[in-house]
DNA sequence: GGCGGAACTGTAAGCGCTTACATTTACCGA
DNA sequence: TCGGTAAATGTAAGCGCTTACAGTTCCGCC
């Protein structure tokens, strides 16, 4: 039997004869290439014409109870999907939304993700996602991909980004929307939050708890507005309280655990007057703390570590980690919510601007005086 | 300028006139509908067939220098991308492979899929991902999907699903790998490492350290082989030592650190002889942790805990986690050039057992004795 | 019985691309 | 100069689907 079911395989069911005794059922077949079933073999077993079966799975209540029975019992019986490319051709729509981010092993996209998928699965539409690895030209690559894969609209990953891009999709007119930042200056749509405010907020509690000397852990400027808006906003913060921004030492560096602790060793041993340490994420801010430990420092007591994004990490490691809450889930399915809207009234979305919240935690505190930092490096 | 620019999209370029003077360049235009341009507006510009300016795309070889210039100069001008449906359409060949994972959430699997998609970058592949939120219905659907899309190849998560979608992809002859799994057993084309010797591997390090009661915190084993075979690799672990495998307190419960958390709260109580909590991924075991911090057990001292997987916050929690390493960006990478060959030469791939390693950290230890655990339980 | 209109179904023209095959052009040696 | 071959290009037939439009069927009612 798995033999002839193997066999029945090089062929293609042509026509099956229903009579009025169930048993006496005849399936006529014809040898083919063995491709998938398209919906004019789905006509021809159903007998009816490729625009009924086209209804039936479009438009069910324009066809016939009897008719709509038969044509799907002929779906069942070839285990017909529709051609997905065909149909986009034929029907110049896809419910498909494209999304493109800069990485997908970085938590803080994922769960925004997440969350835009399921919004947007619940409306009937698919997300396909790519990741461009943080370099522009990938990202431009990425979105020709997807607005030729018939996209839509997209969700891109904040502001920053070649002007041609914006006139690509301008052009093509190509409904898009930004997120995972705010800029009130901007008048492109976007669901995301002011990393500028937020960490001027951030900052403004560092220093209320006494610091003067902070460093800065930035993940790479270049390309990335979040990272940039948010040594701005500690910047401003400094500037606002009287300090001169351009004196906190501040290193660069991609992001990861391990760069984020040797950027805070570098910061250390060039300022080791520093008493607070502010890192434009989590994951930086994490590593920030290892390496503190295995120098000997202590945090809060020692220095005092910041970082952004609250990923759960935050609250896992220890002491935990005090940081800036950014609404990821609520801010996946605004997004999915405003993008759907555009791409079916080719209505601009509102532009929406998030609020977050400091989260103080433990590694925050007021400096111990004098400490003799230069013993702990040795 | 900018007025002109906007005007110009509702136009198509419809013919360009070049002169011997380049400054006398002439551009016919005609109003449209303004839809994307397509091949046969290339053609009309560049003064040629349509099916040598798809010849200039796809084979450039067979074109003459100056026609290609020709041509090429007109994509440019027009800002042409070709329409991936219809390419599809027409050549039965996308170059696309579907990737299809319970959640982007978690770590593990967006590890190995980065891995996965820059090795089919690499080859001129993209890479199509959706998640199911570990629902075998979604998981169909979504593999129904990937195959409509015209998928060359689609890599899944595991064994177990249901027969019928195995049948559906041996009846279309859609290349599909297995991965994050390898059983000995199965002849499914698989590259994954085998979940149950690596938990017997641990489960023999923690019996090694003189443990004899041990509980099990599974993610919820229905449909999920991995934790199916964790769980059954920790079983046969204690049935090789002369235990019995069903003393074994065991919880299920859906992957995070809360739930983590509360089971093992949940065994601590219902059995309080335990001295070793093994958990069958890191997420569940780091709320583990954090329960038994809560609780004021000291781990290792008072109870050892185990996770598996090794992401990244196994190394950054304190106490280090003692679990399990697996190779995620080799086996993303390998799967990758593995399925590739197999879409490129119909030639099932070898099914591939990667190593995994035990790696002992700071949170197993030989049990204290006699800890008087019912005081610490109030 | 016949008529009007609603409900259903069929016909066929594309959607934008690839490619087998036909045709033209270029180039070579005799 | 001319035939012959290879290279370049054009022609046109689909790929599988949707949908405007046309045709058919079926009612209810005069």
């Amino acid at each position: 039997m798995q033999g002839l079911t193997w066999w029945l395989c090089n062929f293609r069911v042509c026509e099956v004869l229903f009579f009025e005794n169930q048993k006496d059922r005849r399936v006529l077949v014809t040898l083919t290439n063995n491709t998938l079933p398209t919906l004019e073999d789905v006509a021809r077993v159903a007998r009816v014409s490729t625009a009924t079966v086209s209804r039936c799975l479009n438009r069910p209540g324009q066809v016939s109870d009897s008719t709509r029975d038969r044509v799907m019992r002929a779906v069942e019986e070839l285990g017909y999907t529709p051609n997905f490319g065909a149909r986009a051709l034929a029907a110049k729509r896809t419910f498909t939304i494209g999304a493109i981010t800069p990485t997908m092993e970085n938590a803080i996209f994922a769960r925004g993700l997440q969350a835009f998928q399921e919004t947007l699965n619940e409306a009937g539409y698919t997300l396909l996602v790519s990741s461009t690895g943080y370099d522009p030209q990938r990202e431009a690559e990425q979105i020709r991909n997807l607005v030729a894969r018939g996209a839509d609209g997209l969700l891109l990953i904040g502001y920053e980004r070649d002007p041609d891009i914006y006139a690509f999709l301008e052009a093509r007119k190509v409904p898009y929307l930004l997120s995972w930042a705010h800029r009130p200056e901007e008048k492109h749509p976007a669901v995301g939050f002011n990393n500028c405010k937020s960490m001027t907020e951030l900052t403004k509690a560092v220093l209320a708890e006494g610091h003067r000397e902070i460093g800065i852990i930035s993940a790479q400027m270049e390309g990335n507005d979040r990272a940039t808006d948010r040594v701005k906003g500690i910047r401003v913060g400094l500037h606002e309280a009287g300090l001169d921004p351009q004196r906190a030492p501040l290193v660069e560096t991609p992001y990861s655990v391990e760069n984020g602790a040797n950027a805070f060793e570098e910061i250390m041993r060039s300022a080791p007057q520093t008493t607070a340490v502010m890192c434009v994420n989590d994951v930086l801010a994490v590593g920030a703390m290892n390496r503190a430990h295995d120098m000997g420092l202590d945090v809060p007591l020692d220095v005092s570590i910041t970082g952004f994004d609250d990923i759960e990490l935050a609250k896992l490691v220890k002491p935990k980690l005090t940081t800036v809450h950014v609404p990821h889930r609520l801010m996946g399915s605004l997004a999915a919510q405003q993008l759907m809207r555009f791409v079916e009234k080719t209505e601009a979305p509102q532009i929406r601007n998030l609020a977050s919240i400091v989260e103080k935690r433990e590694t925050l505190a007021k400096p111990r005086k004098n400490v003799d930092i230069d013993l702990v490096l040795r």
